[in-house]
DNA sequence: CCAATGACGACTT
DNA sequence: GAAGTCGCCATTG
């Protein structure tokens, strides 16, 4: 993190801080919305958002199919898994429980603004 | 320039 | 479900 060039992290950041509270995506999710990088991308920006003063909720970003993969980024083992129990979501054996149902897409927000007209 | 490294994802055994 | 393969691409050494 010396180059401050890149734009990437303002983008993952941003779509993470837009995710709804209770409501989680995925690495995947965020990169295609964002149509660059990869997955990997969207994990390697957020194991750097530690170091932003900035509040990302990142335990709302979870693999694709609901493990909480990077929840021994959060200090203590269970943090995340704490978060998102605050915020009304189950999680079970490091998995997210009705992962589907708690899915939420970054293309979600356009459909919410063609609502909104 | 090349190789290794991921908070990943889809696919195949 | 577990484990392996391949594609992914910015960053670092």
């Amino acid at each position: 993190m010396k180059k401050a060039k890149n734009h990437y992290f303002e983008d993952v950041y941003a779509v993470t801080a837009l995710i709804p509270k209770g409501r989680v995506t995925s690495y995947g999710a965020i990169a295609d919305y964002l149509a660059l990088g990869s997955a990997r991308m969207v994990g390697w920006a957020l194991t750097q958002s530690h170091q932003f003063p900035l509040e990302i909720p990142a335990h709302r970003v979870v693999n694709s199919q609901g493990y909480l993969t990077g929840k021994l980024h959060f200090g203590e083992v269970d943090t995340m898994e704490l978060l998102l129990n605050s915020e009304g979501i189950l999680v079970k054996n490091d998995k997210v429980q009705d992962f589907g149902k708690y899915f939420w897409h970054p293309r979600e927000l356009e459909m919410e603004d063609i609502a909104r007209l």
